[in-house]
DNA sequence: AATGTTCGTTACATTTCTGTTACGAAAGGA
DNA sequence: TCCTTTCGTAACAGAAATGTAACGAACATT
């Protein structure tokens, strides 16, 4: 398995060290930053596993990044850092979607444990891989292209159907396909394929680049595949047919 | 199991503080609210497993909290604080709906054991899931969707029939599957799903929404379970056949 | 420079959702 | 049986969300 890579974001940097040493001594790969704008750049904008959060940071809240975190990916594992006092903050931190809180001073042993079993829960990140296969064909980031699986019943048609993507298209499908299964809002898709922090959501883009994908989807007509709209949340990946008649 | 969540509405920081710290030494999660109006709020419109509700708040009346929440949430679970000298508010506490009392000054010992005990007897609050089953197929939040236990007999019909579902039907049918086997009333639906906080009911909305769930449940003609109704109660989900002739 | 592709934006058409009203049917009580 | 209350649902309308054609800027390729 691939190392997990955590992202620390922790103002004292004698603490910081401590946690980065510690992480990596179990194997880990660890990113850090040591101020809170940098912190939600990175927190948004970058790939881990784990989030090791401190919630009181000097300029921006903790409880900030971990809100526009939450909506740009819901689904990101998080442990936050708390002092003592700070049961208001924690109650705040787990109701935000936090999963799991380490209460300051902590021993560097309890810290891993949180973290591995933290790991342990959770699903593990989509790594960057070459092609991703769906029930029907395959998605191929490398070429930037759709392979169908060429069912041809009888007739004389033996081309495998295939679809050239473009850039975006491609970095689009593939989030899609690696979190099928789940309904992924359009400010997740703009944080995570964009790589946009998004506030409101006014553009049409991604619904645009969604038609696009269908129209190229659609050339093969024999795949039942394509990428599925849940009013009021956003797109999900989906092999079933839609309407079950 | 998840960690419990207990809100405290309590005016008196010392007593409130005390309480909260304890609680949350227990393993709780803990909401608090320290005067009658946000408290209010809170205990209509979060999610939790147990109130602890002061009787004697300053500006709304603790009893007139209970009796609201009550009539919303019949089953929530509360245990109340009272002073001493309060027997008729106790017994009118009591009489609202209350679990069990605690009277003020108490041993934190005997209230962590009230506690206990109120919780053990209490129903699991549902939590967020991504689906609820019920015998005879699966509600899945995430898709947006009913998905039936596909029992075709002998006959080439393999389709495991499936409905969509709208935003607000996928809200009120959750709903009705995690409280399954109990009436809802019209005014704990408005609360619990629509979160408003009802006066009188003059609305059809639910009703109107609990016949476009059924129309969307009789697609599927096997499937037995639908939303009952209670004459002057209100609903109820159902996987019996209805009649029972 | 001419051409082609990609990609974001705008504008407008459509679809879908959802609350309200109205009215007949059903259920109970007297 | 008659009357009142409670329900079920069709019809409607406004709002919100979505699909997509058309346009133009940016960029690469020829």
């Amino acid at each position: 398995m691939a190392r997990t890579v955590i992202l620390t974001i922790e103002d004292d940097p004698a603490i910081r060290c401590g946690i980065v040493d510690s992480l990596e001594y179990s194997g880990h790969q660890v990113l850090q930053a040591g101020d809170g704008s940098l912190g939600l750049e990175m927190a948004l904008k970058s790939e881990y596993d784990l989030l090791l959060l401190d919630l009181a940071l000097p300029e921006i809240s903790g409880l900030e990044i971990l809100k526009k975190l939450k909506r740009a990916r819901p689904t990101q594992p998080v442990i936050i850092l708390t002092a003592k006092g700070g049961e208001q903050d924690r109650v705040q931190g787990l109701r935000d979607g936090a999963d799991d809180y380490v209460v300051k001073p902590f021993s560097i042993k309890e810290l891993l444990a949180r973290v591995e079993a933290v790991l342990r829960r959770s699903p593990e990140r989509p790594r960057d891989v070459q092609s991703v296969n769906f029930s029907g064909g395959v998605v191929d980031f490398e070429r930037r292209e759709v392979r169908f699986a060429s069912q041809e019943s009888s007739e004389g048609e033996p081309a495998p159907t295939r679809v050239e993507l473009s850039e975006k298209e491609t970095e689009l499908i593939q989030y899609l396909v690696a979190n099928s299964g789940r309904a992924i809002s359009r400010e997740e898709l703009l944080s995570s394929v964009w790589r946009l922090s998004p506030k409101g959501i006014t553009t049409r883009t991604i619904d645009m680049h969604v038609a696009r994908l269908r129209e190229k989807m659609r050339e093969n007509k024999a795949t039942k595949a394509t990428v599925l709209t849940v009013r009021g949340k956003g797109y999900m990946w989906s092999v079933c047919e839609k309407g079950g008649r």
